[in-house]
DNA sequence: CATGGCTAGATCGTATGACAATCTAGTCAG
DNA sequence: CTGACTAGATTGTCATACGATCTAGCCATG
């Protein structure tokens, strides 16, 4: 449980799952979302795979865009869901909680 | 949900236990495997996925492979775990039990 | 006997995407 | 002025999933 870094292969194909989960809590920008997903357990992520990821949110619709000043900082992109991104979301999430009982009862039945 | 398979982005992450899985069941080999991955809802996993993902499990040191000639049919390249290759599935195994679990946690809690 | 279909394994080229490293730029403390 | 921190972005590299394609053995049909 201590380190508890998952997989990198796990985590690649959570993490647009886990972005738009805390963008569902409302407006952010993406250094705060990299310091939620550790913060989460989901490793530290790096702008060079967290920016790209957002920016292919940015261009499928699923979320909103504004610039506001940085306060003490520089300026910051902050994101929200789209109606789409919400949609999209309970999509993906329903998807991956029934992903993972799928999985889970796979791996727990006996052939 | 015959239809629906995963996105394959969560597949890929799978991929390498559900095989796992299915070799601690016993010696099989690839075209086997591919078709109980299809049965157990994991979409149809192509020749050019399977076979390097066996090469690298072979290569790992977690398969034993031999090979047998084929019944009614050309040879067959058989696949069984090795002590390392079960230990490393119990690892996996358990730690992709967390997994879900976690991930299923950070999707139900609100904030 | 020739053809096509099934089993079985393997390879190649392409595209995706995660990561490390690096860069710019703003603010603030010393 | 310098360094630390916030914030976003880009670049190059590497791993790997996929579709397409290839070889090869066996069988049934015509």
């Amino acid at each position: 449980m201590s380190d508890s870094s998952w997989p990198t292969e796990w985590l690649r194909g959570t993490l647009t799952l886990a972005v738009l989960r805390i963008l569902a809590d409302g407006e952010t920008y993406g250094y705060a979302i990299s310091h939620r997903l550790e913060a989460a357990g989901f490793g530290s992520i790096k702008g060079g795979t967290l920016y790209p990821l957002l920016a292919r949110l940015e261009n499928a619709g699923l979320v909103e865009v504004t610039w506001r000043a940085g306060e003490g900082g520089p300026g910051r992109k902050c994101f929200t869901l789209s109606p789409a991104g919400c949609e999209e979301y309970s999509r993906q999430r329903a998807q991956w909680l029934a992903f993972a009982e799928h999985t889970t009862d796979f791996l727990k039945d006996p052939s």
